[in-house]
DNA sequence: ATAACATATCAAATAATTTTGATACGAGGT
DNA sequence: ACCTCGTATCAAAATTATTTGATATGTTAT
């Protein structure tokens, strides 16, 4: 199917996983990096890392390296786009197509 | 894990496929009954059926018996409540936790 | 350069989701 | 009551996502 579903379908993951509802929880208390998460969370290190990077790729979270650390925020910008695309996914098109269906 | 978090992942699996994007652009369009969604969509009945199903779990859509028709609209009251809790989940905690973290 | 550490990547195992076809159920029409 | 039609449910197969352990990469310290 066309690529741009994907792409929506690849912002809302984030908010899809149990694991990852965690993490950003964590998140919401303010920048962390990995290694505070890994204590926090019933996780190993590769799958940690696992879900950092789908959270990174839906533009939720952003990831800043700091020598061997890498820190994860929340993204402002990312969670706009998120909360606009809900809406738009959501809200009646202007088009005013009558349904004629199921005539009977 | 703690089952608010299933809640809460299972509104947003509403957005995380892509056939069910499909569907809801369909939906934005206005009520549909399922007929008219079998014919628009790549999908066989029962796999219509099964994404319906997960889409009025998720409350973004709701569902309408009339005769032996099954109608579906998109529920401003559940798409209304995604956008709050999205907006919930990425909005900064108002603990103003410092994170002491990899001292260094 | 080497060692120690934080994180990423890979591949295999496991688990969850989705698809498919068969069947069941409920509503309407005869 | 019986048949037909629309939809839901079930179970098996196929696909996709997640977990896990091993290894690779990159950074810092010695």
């Amino acid at each position: 199917m066309a690529t741009f579903y994907e792409e929506h379908a690849k912002v809302f993951k984030a908010f899809c996983d149990e694991k990852r509802l965690r993490i950003l929880e964590l998140l919401r208390g303010g920048e962390k990096c990995a290694c505070v998460l890994l204590e926090e969370l019933d996780l190993g290190q590769s799958g940690l890392s696992y879900h950092m990077k789908i959270l990174v790729e839906s533009g939720i979270v952003e990831s800043r390296q700091e020598g061997k650390w890498t820190h994860y925020k929340i993204s402002e910008k990312g969670s706009a786009h998120a909360a606009n695309l809900l809406k738009e996914l959501t809200t009646p098109n202007t088009v005013l197509e009558e349904n004629i269906c199921c005539k009977k």
